[in-house]
Formats: C-alpha cells, sequence, structure tokens
RNA sequence: GCCGUUGUAGCUCAGUGGUAGAGCACGCCCUUGGUAAGGGCGAGGCCACGGGUUCAAUCCCCGUCAACGGCUCCA
C-alpha cells in the first residue's frame, strides 16, 4: 500500500493538475505533503475564492477517477529549465538543485512537475481528500518574498479515515481554549485592553492559584526562594543584559519617565540577578534558587496572538538557579524532576525532550561539560530526547519539555537552560573556599512555561472538565425545590467549611434544567437534595462520568471528595 | 507586519438600498419539580469605527480597527 506522504504527495500534484486546468494563469511552487495532509503554493494575481476552491476540488475528483499514472523521468537541468520557462519559481528550483542530484520530472494526464518523487502510482489511489484552507505564504518563508497563496488540503487512503480526520479536527474544536475559556467564565481577551492580554476571571483565577500552589509547594521542598521583582525598570538593567541588543524586537518600546527610559520587562532574569548581586556572595551560599511568578511583556505582531497560547503579557513559573559548576549536573537533574512531577499531576505522560546545543561558533570547553552533564541528567531521568545539535541556543544548552495532549497534539510547555553569558554580562562572582573569586553558573527554568499558556493546553487537554482537585467549582448542591434550600445551604457551608469551593443553585428551575447547566459546566459533583435527602440528612451525588447515582451523608462525601483532592483526582 | 475570510443583541446566527429578526442567555410572573432544556411576559442593537455614493446606507465603494485561518517567530 502506498504510504500516507505519497498519497498526500501526490494529492497535491492532482491540485496543481486542476489548477492548471481551471485557472492557467496561476503559476505553481512547491507542494509538499505535510502532516496529516499537504498543501501546493500558487502565484497568482487574484486570490481564489471559497467556489474556487469547490470548483477545484470536484475537478480533483475527476483526475482522481480517472486514475492516471504517475510517470517520472530524469532530464538535464537545461531541458528541467527549458521547461518551465514560464514559471521563474521552478526556474530558481532547478537551478539549485546540486550537482550530481538527478533532476526529475514528473507527470499525470497533461501536468508535468518538477519534483524529487515519491509518489504514488496512480491517482486512483488518493481513496479520500477534501480541500481545507486558502492561506497567503511567503515564497520560501521569506517575507521579503512574494506573497503566494497556498491551499491547503487532507488526504487519505479511505473515506473512513478521512472521516475521523475530519472528526477530530471537530474535537479539536469542541476542545478551543478561546471557545470553552467563554462557556465557563474562565478569562478573557478584552478589545478595550488590546490584543494579547489576558483577563482571569474568578474561575480562571482559581485554577491558577490552584497551579501555582501546587508548583510552589515542590519549590518549597526543593530548596528555592521566594523573590518578587518590578515589572518596569530601567532600561539601562537590558543594556548590561543584553537584552537590548539581542531582544529589542520583542520588547515594548520605552516609557520616559524624568527623563530616564523605562522598560516593561520581558524576562525575569536580569532583575534576579541584581538580587544576587546585592551582596557579596561566598560559595556556601550555592546553589541559590530564586523562583517567582514573573510577569513579562513581549512585543508580538498582531496576527500571531492566538488565546491564551500566544499573548503579550504572561506570567512565567520563573526560576534562576546560581551555581558552582560542579552543582551544574545536579541541579539540572532536579528541575527535570519537578518538571515530570508537574506534568504528571496535571495528567500528561506522554513527554520528550529536544535537547539544543550551542552553536559550534560559540562553543567552549564548559559547554562541553554543561552538555555532559545535561545528558547525564537526562539518563538518570530515563528521558528520551532528540538532540538538536547547534539549535540556536545562544547562552548556552537548552533543554526544551514538550507534551502530546489528550487529543495528540504537541505542546512545548518547560525549559531548562544553562547559562554562560550573563554571569559575565553582570559580572557575578561568589568567593571560593580558596578565597578567590569564582564565576558561577546560572540555568533559567520554567516548568509550566507560562501561566497562560499552560492554563490554555490544560483547559483543552481536560476538554474543560477540570479533575476535582482543579475545578474551579468542585460540587454544586441542587435542591429540588425551594423547600431545600435551607439544607441545601447548609450542606453547602459544611463542604466550605471542609475546604472545597461550592455553590448552591437556587435558581427556579426543574431538576432537570439544573443538572443539564451543571453538566455543560462540566462541574464534578452535582449534590441533589429532595425531600428524602433533607430527612436522611443526605446528598444523592450525580459525579460527573458515572452513570449512577449514589445517595451519601454529607461526611462521607466530604471523605470521598477529600480523597479525591489528595490523589489529584 | 503580510495574504485571505469575517464583523448585526451577552453568545450562536438569519436578514433587507426605505432606520432589524430568531434561538440561547438575562429579568419578572406562573409553576415547587427526582437526575441533560416546563410555560408566559419583558428588557436588550450607533447593524465594529470613519469617510464617500445616494432623496435614503446595516446593506454599495474606500479607509481604519478587531477577530479568525495561515506565513514568520516563540513561553
Amino acid at each position: 500500500m502506498t504510504e500516507l506522504p505519497e498519497l498526500r504527495h501526490t494529492a497535491a500534484h492532482v491540485l496543481a493538475y486542476a489548477v492548471q486546468d481551471l485557472f492557467p494563469d496561476a503559476k505553481p511552487t512547491i507542494g509538499p505533503a505535510i502532516e496529516n495532509g499537504f498543501y501546493y503554493d500558487f502565484d497568482r494575481a487574484v486570490p481564489f475564492t471559497p467556489e474556487d476552491m469547490e470548483k477545484l476540488e470536484a475537478r480533483m475528483r475527476e483526475i482522481v477517477a480517472a486514475d492516471y499514472e504517475m510517470t517520472g523521468r530524469e532530464v538535464t537541468r537545461a531541458e528541467a529549465i527549458e521547461s518551465f520557462r514560464d514559471n521563474p519559481y521552478k526556474v530558481e528550483m532547478a537551478r539549485e538543485i546540486p550537482q550530481g542530484q538527478p533532476i526529475t520530472l514528473y507527470s499525470i494526464g497533461e501536468f508535468t512537475d518538477l519534483c524529487r518523487g515519491g509518489h504514488a502510482h496512480r491517482t486512483g489511489e488518493i481513496g479520500a481528500f477534501k480541500l481545507q484552507s486558502v492561506a497567503g505564504a511567503y515564497w520560501r518563508g521569506d517575507e521579503k518574498k512574494p506573497m503566494l497563496q497556498r491551499i491547503y488540503g487532507t488526504a487519505w487512503h479511505t473515506q473512513a479515515e478521512l472521516d475521523a480526520y475530519l472528526q477530530q479536527l471537530e474535537e479539536a474544536l469542541r476542545r478551543d481554549h478561546r471557545k470553552l475559556g467563554a462557556e465557563l467564565d474562565l478569562f478573557s481577551i478584552e478589545e478595550a485592553a488590546g490584543g494579547g492580554l489576558v483577563f482571569w476571571h474568578p474561575k480562571g483565577a482559581i485554577v491558577r492559584g490552584i497551579i501555582e500552589d501546587f508548583i510552589r509547594e515542590g519549590l518549597r521542598e526543593r530548596g528555592y526562594l521566594p523573590v518578587i521583582t518590578p515589572h518596569v525598570v530601567s532600561e539601562r538593567l537590558f543594556e548590561t543584559s543584553g537584552h537590548l541588543e539581542n531582544f529589542a524586537q520583542n520588547m515594548f518600546g520605552p516609557l520616559e519617565v524624568e527623563e530616564q527610559r523605562y522598560r516593561l520587562k520581558p524576562m525575569n532574569c536580569p532583575g534576579h540577578i541584581l538580587i544576587y548581586k546585592s551582596r557579596l556572595r561566598s560559595y556556601r551560599d550555592l546553589p541559590l534558587r530564586y523562583s517567582e511568578f514573573g510577569t513579562v511583556y513581549r512585543f508580538e505582531r498582531s496576527g500571531v496572538l492566538h488565546g491564551l497560547t500566544r499573548v503579550r503579557g504572561f506570567t512565567t513559573d520563573d526560576g534562576h538557579l546560581f551555581l558552582r559548576p560542579d552543582q551544574l549536573q545536579r541541579e539540572f537533574e532536579q528541575a527535570l524532576d519537578e518538571a515530570l512531577r508537574l506534568l504528571r499531576a496535571f495528567k500528561f505522560d506522554d513527554f520528550f525532550c529536544y535537547l539544543s546545543t550551542r552553536e559550534p561558533l560559540l562553543r567552549g570547553a564548559t559547554d562541553d561539560a554543561a552538555e555532559a552533564a545535561i545528558r547525564a541528567a537526562l539518563e538518570s531521568s530515563k528521558l528520551s530526547y532528540t538532540l538538536d545539535e547547534g539549535g540556536g541556543a545562544f547562552y548556552g544548552p537548552k533543554l526544551d519539555i514538550n507534551v502530546r495532549d489528550a487529543i495528540g497534539r504537541v505542546w512545548q510547555l518547560g525549559t531548562v537552560q544553562v547559562d554562560f553569558t550573563l554571569p559575565e554580562r553582570f559580572d557575578l562572582t561568589y568567593r571560593g573556599n580558596d578565597g578567590h573569586e569564582h564565576r558561577p553558573v546560572m540555568i533559567h527554568r520554567a516548568l509550566a512555561g507560562s501561566m497562560e499558556r499552560f492554563f490554555g493546553i490544560l483547559i483543552e487537554h481536560f476538554a474543560g472538565a477540570f479533575p476535582a482537585w482543579l475545578a474551579p467549582v468542585q460540587a454544586v448542591v441542587v435542591p429540588i425545590s425551594e423547600h431545600q434550600a435551607a439544607y441545601a445551604h447548609e450542606a453547602a457551608a459544611q463542604l466550605r467549611g471542609a475546604g472545597f469551593r461550592v455553590e448552591v443553585d437556587e435558581s427556579n428551575e426543574k431538576l432537570g434544567y439544573k443538572i443539564r447547566h451543571w453538566k455543560t459546566q462540566k462541574v464534578p459533583y452535582i449534590l441533589v437534595a429532595g425531600k428524602q435527602e433533607v430527612a436522611d440528612s443526605t446528598l444523592n451525588v450525580n459525579a460527573r462520568g458515572v452513570e449512577e447515582k449514589r445517595t451519601l451523608t454529607v461526611a462521607s462525601f466530604i471523605e470521598e471528595l477529600r480523597s479525591a483532592v489528595l490523589s489529584l483526582s
């Protein structure tokens, strides 16, 4: 059977064929297979309309039904350039194919494309496909180059697979944190305040508080010290740190106050460094571990903002470690360990890491030592990782932790980075046991990444149905009629007294309506109080995801909820 | 920022060159109920904003802003 990438690549050719037929003015450029589908970029003066897409899809169906054979032949560079002389993109590609590599043309029916190959044998092998969207895309991803029109599609062996994929897309839509955020009243982004700035509503803020408490608890156990640093500081600080030089395009512009320029901080590290520098440090002080839920502001171009996952103001669960070089491995291990504890608690059990090392030009002996320490830490944590040699890490080697969520999407969360640069820039020292000054190493680490993004991912991961320990409302007491209202309040008071987040639903509605309401609000426990329950001092427990209803005394429900919360379920 | 799409009630969306509608949500009333929607009434709109065309613009044209889907980048 044809592999999916080959089938999708073929589908891209079919699309280009259809475009050639229906819109001969469009110049095909490149059209690869991608995850779940394919795209093809065209240069065309007039944009494709939704109606164009329908026509293209219909024409593609004919091409697939015609079951053309995919035939390839090798040509010389000159022949390739000649046959695409009206298409500068193809000519550019033909020119750039390295010497010695075969140049091939592939044809289906009346359509021939410059292509390295990897196709289905016949167009009929494309079992099911669908065009999805049109979008602008720069030629070769370079915004200085012409904007092309990219048509996205998806293709599968069978209709059933296509349907399953489309259903998965719907599921993702259903879980979209922007949608659930509004429905569950968790957060909003307000036009009146500006894009990319998050307003946490009470229910969202409650969840965030629980997450923060959880993280703080772990940090306390691991010897982190809390610090709190200003949001706006003199620009000079970022000159020293190098942010103005390297990160300025991501920073908000300067604020002028009494002829001094100030900046919103884009990172917390310079502030933490100032605390380190505020007095002399001894080797005995190290490792020194500072942590802060530090709110930072970064300028992002308006087009990239997205819900909670891409914002302009966010709070990192930041931490900076100041270390002797010999402490690097142990501390790195600890940071990893803490990251895994966090991820497991939030029911992520599929994660993997990318280790990016410093660009070769910047590498020194310290890098090798740090890299060895990180690798050793990774081995001992039994974490699988992919190495990204020279992967752009500027300060030192860096480890990114990615998770796969409940519907298979991958997110980057935490990061642990070794930094040799800032200690130099700020001339950080500690007094060694030899009486001399030494240079500490820094680790930057954020485990959840940012509270905003982490929350957004959690919403989607749980589809808004937070486990009881996280749920902003853990239980609702629902009196069947107003005769049970007093009892409902009494029960709720007991539950609150036991430390739980509980509401009472006194609305003038029938039971079925209230049940439906709280089910859609994804509250873990709905506690029904009718005549019978009042008489017996019990509650009828309707637990989320559990068909069977049980009648429990208030005390035994408290026990049950308590153990659910303690086990983080 | 760039390309495309969209902007009508709190939300989801109809609609028309002659100043606007539904469902849900909201308020009041009736109802006092047994596990996913009981009934009635009511309130709610600078039809995103600014220009233009027209006797007349929510509708047509231009611009701006915002959201959404991408490109690029990242927590």
